[in-house]
DNA sequence: GTCTATACGTAGATAGAC
DNA sequence: GTCTATCTACGTATAGAC
């Protein structure tokens, strides 16, 4: 089951998210294309464990890089981005089928969403928070705000992943501007903005 | 030629931009598959057309709309960006091929990265002259700077393109931020932030 | 649970007639 | 230039033996 998906994910990550084939998983693992139907009833279900699981861990990085998010919201921001940065980078795969939709004809299911959905909301609340405790302006948690905090992740990551696969993190060509990215949004919704 | 082109491209609307057939694109023109072998010498061309194409009718579009980036290159900025949005979210196929790697095995020719890196180009031009005008500070013309501003476009695109492909531009659940998605960064690198 | 065998479809590409 | 015919390969998926 699982060295079935790892398997799959390294399939993905040498013919492309699309070109993955069950030919070629089966191989890596040792197996006969049909025994993969004993732990998967198509090839959709293996793309949709791997959608729910890379949000899954994701959100399981977050919530560690910003235990604390309660007493210090802005500080959670400032460290759990990074944390969302580097785990996007260094899971390129889950990543794009995360953020992108590469995959023709795939369409994540209301179970494998749910997870995305819970970490979005997780942001919010930060952001939420941390403008009730006026270290952000009202702004911040608008649609605009929170519009304009997902822009520089995704930029990021799209292009880290699109156009320097290879450069990691934190020293990708893209990725070494993550902390930049975000004091610009931060410092546009800064209440104290002449300092 | 450009009926091919254009039918590939609705196929790759219909199936995503990795799921286009040659058959499926023979059809739609009404010819049988091995006639296009007149026109492409492969199916990889057929995508590296859609490519080079794609960069050069955006990269048109951006010229007109910055003409005068000589004598105000701030507002060239102001003026460009929301045309490059609005290109890629009507073009959504070219967009995806061109910003993101959708298709296994495909590399854009270095004849079809030409207008890509003509793009990059201009607008690296157009920045430093903001910066040599004193329209922005030193900043905006780093490394930093230039990544920043490719990295809300891009972010933008890629959300409204994967999360709301129905909303179109201006009024996409993530394009009508397009505006103050400039404005943060350009307020970043603003001589006069105090006012 | 894993296999062999196979159904069934489709893909990209080429040969060669017209 | 466009076609028919075909090659070769691979894909997902299922039936049924062991």
């Amino acid at each position: 089951m699982v060295e079935i998906l790892n398997a799959a994910v390294q399939a993905m990550a040498d013919d492309g998210v699309a070109g993955m084939s069950l030919s070629d998983v089966a191989r890596r693992v040792g197996m006969r294309p049909p025994s993969l139907y004993e732990y998967f009833p198509n090839k959709m279900a293996i793309y949709d464990a791997v959608f729910r699981i890379g949000f899954e861990e994701l959100n399981s990085a977050l919530r560690t890089a910003v235990a604390d998010w309660v007493v210090d919201p802005l500080s959670a921001i400032r460290n759990g981005h990074p944390v969302y940065m580097q785990w996007c980078i260094e899971h390129p795969i889950h990543a794009q089928l995360m953020f992108w939709r590469p995959v023709p004809g795939y369409v994540p299911s209301p179970d494998a969403f749910a997870p995305s959905i819970e970490n979005l909301l997780l942001v919010k609340k930060i952001i939420a928070s941390a403008v009730e405790l006026g270290q952000l302006e009202e702004g911040a948690a608008s649609e605009e705000g929170f519009g304009l905090y997902t822009f520089i992740g995704s930029g990021l990551i799209t292009q880290q992943l699109a156009n320097d696969p290879q450069g990691g993190f934190p020293d990708g060509q893209y990725s070494r501007h993550t902390s930049a990215a975000v004091e610009m949004w931060i410092s546009r919704y800064s209440p104290d903005r002449s300092l």
